[in-house]
RNA sequence: GUGGGUGUAGCUCAGUCUGGUUAGAGCGCCAGGUUGUGGCCCUGGAGGCCGCGGGUUCGAGUCCCGUCAUCCACCCCA
């Protein structure tokens, strides 16, 4: 039997409700904050994401899917949305027609990781980026727009966590300051953490060995190291937090997976993902578009993993299927049955029927299955009679309605 | 890449430790209980190379080895 490529999911019928329900209401929240839609390819070249995400990170240097091209071109699997919806601003010029552009995205996303609870190979995020705008307000508002989100999909309780990994201005001096604290204990350090103390010293504060911990809380911390610039917006973006009472937790360990972010980075978490606990995260990134060759423009933005949070929101209820079954009993009616259905589609209702000549009683099933509203009945009688039995399901009513007035009557009944 | 758990009906799982007639349950599906009426209830039915391969044994769903799949955790992350 083939199945499933590992990692990978199939969204049956009965969940992609709760799916397209996250769905819009993504699309209507973002467009209160002014943000359009964008769309970019699934796949790019293999260098904008080793330029855009950093050479050594995990995601580029072992989770990425990879392959060449017929022309040798090496291309990838877009494994995060950012660096292609910059790589777009870029390439057709989109801060020359609005300098404070706001867009947003949605769509699969690929990295090749070990799968568990909440991770796939295969991935779906919601992506909110803002480009142009410096002002510590605009990440307030970025955060904003991730936690209405949350809310507006039902997320029961969350918590946002806070953090300012600094700037090109103070964040190579306080990298240098860690890692200086890091070699003075690398005794006590697991060889992970050996590692990233030269590669990436960032990168132990979110180790979670246990032998680490005491070490790790005692490390130079960088809100002590940020730059008046960085201290300033950082200061800024936390009291405009408390005017909207927004509740938050500043982690001085949580430090982005990604090489571009600065100064704020965010992340919000839940239980029950077991030890995926992280929802959505984000920060600023002012240094990316520059790096990627274009203009110095800032940007700030999130990324929201659509399985872990629709698998957090639950299965939601039946819906239903069916606004008017035809119960056919005498083969004799079956055109008249199928002209009906036909013009009750075109009306805008939702109508099925049995075409296997089942028994009354499996329709009524059928019918029932399907929640539908009506059931109109077809038999000898009504045919003999020119009419049609329609039964209010949730009611259990009857009544009989003449052939020419049973199109005008359903219809009116299933909109109303 | 590392470690552990689990693979039996469409789904969720008993049965495996202590090997032995036709491998079970609940849900779902189909039909009947009502000459043409759903939900609740009752009855019946269909549906299983017991993941795959090898081994031990008179005999393997059950024990051993291998393999694949899947889940959880580590790493890392949405």
């Amino acid at each position: 039997m083939i199945r499933a490529i590992k990692g990978t999911k199939d969204i049956l019928p009965e969940e992609v409700g709760a799916w397209q329900r996250v769905e819009s209401a993504a699309r209507a929240l973002f467009a209160r904050y002014g943000c359009r839609e964008i769309r970019t390819p699934i796949f790019e070249e293999t260098q904008l994401f080793a330029r855009g995400i950093g050479a050594e990170t995990d995601i580029v240097s072992k989770e990425m899917y990879t392959f060449a091209d017929r022309d040798e071109s090496s291309l990838t699997l877009r494994p995060e949305a950012t660096a292609g919806i910059v790589r777009a601003v870029i390439e057709h010029n989109l801060m020359n027609e609005d300098p404070a552009l706001r867009v947003y995205a949605l769509g699969p996303m690929f990295r090749r990781e070990r799968p568990q609870k909440g991770r796939y190979r295969q991935f779906h995020q919601v992506d909110v980026e803002i480009f142009g705008v410096a002002a510590p307000s605009v990440d307030v508002e970025v955060i904003q727009i991730a936690l209405g989100f949350l809310e507006a999909a039902g997320l029961p309780d969350y918590e946002l966590v806070l953090n300012s990994v600094g700037d090109a201005a103070c964040r190579p001096a306080y990298v240098e300051t860690l890692r200086a604290a890091l070699r003075a204990n690398l005794a006590t350090l697991g060889p992970d953490s050996q590692r990233r103390a030269e590669t990436n010293p960032l990168r132990v504060l979110d180790s979670k060995a246990p032998e680490e911990q005491a070490l790790i809380e005692s490390l130079p911390k960088i809100s002590e190291h940020l730059c008046d610039a960085c201290r300033e917006h950082f200061a800024e973006v936390r009291r405009q937090l408390d005017l909207f009472a927004i509740p938050y937790r500043v982690d001085h360990r949580l430090v982005r997976g990604l090489d571009y972010y600065t100064r704020t980075t965010f992340e919000v978490t839940s239980g029950a993902l077991g030890a995926q606990n992280s929802v959505l995260g984000g920060g600023r990134y002012d240094g990316l578009v520059k790096d990627l060759g274009g203009p110095d423009l800032t940007g700030i933005g999130f990324a929201l993993g659509l399985e872990r949070l629709v698998m957090i929101l639950g299965a939601p209820k039946a819906e239903r299927r069916c606004d008017v079954f035809l119960a056919l009993l005498a083969p004799a009616g079956r055109d008249k049955a199928l002209l009906l259905q036909r013009e009750l589609r075109a009306a805008g209702l939702a109508v099925l029927t049995d075409h296997e000549g089942r028994g009354l009683k499996s329709q009524m099933k059928r019918a029932d299955k399907l929640q539908s509203r009506f059931v109109a009945l077809l038999g000898d009688d009504e045919l003999a009679k020119n009419v049609w039995t329609v039964r209010d399901m949730a009611g259990s009513s009857q009544e009989t309605i003449e052939d020419a007035r049973i199109a005008a009557y359903l219809k009116e009944k299933a909109n109303g």
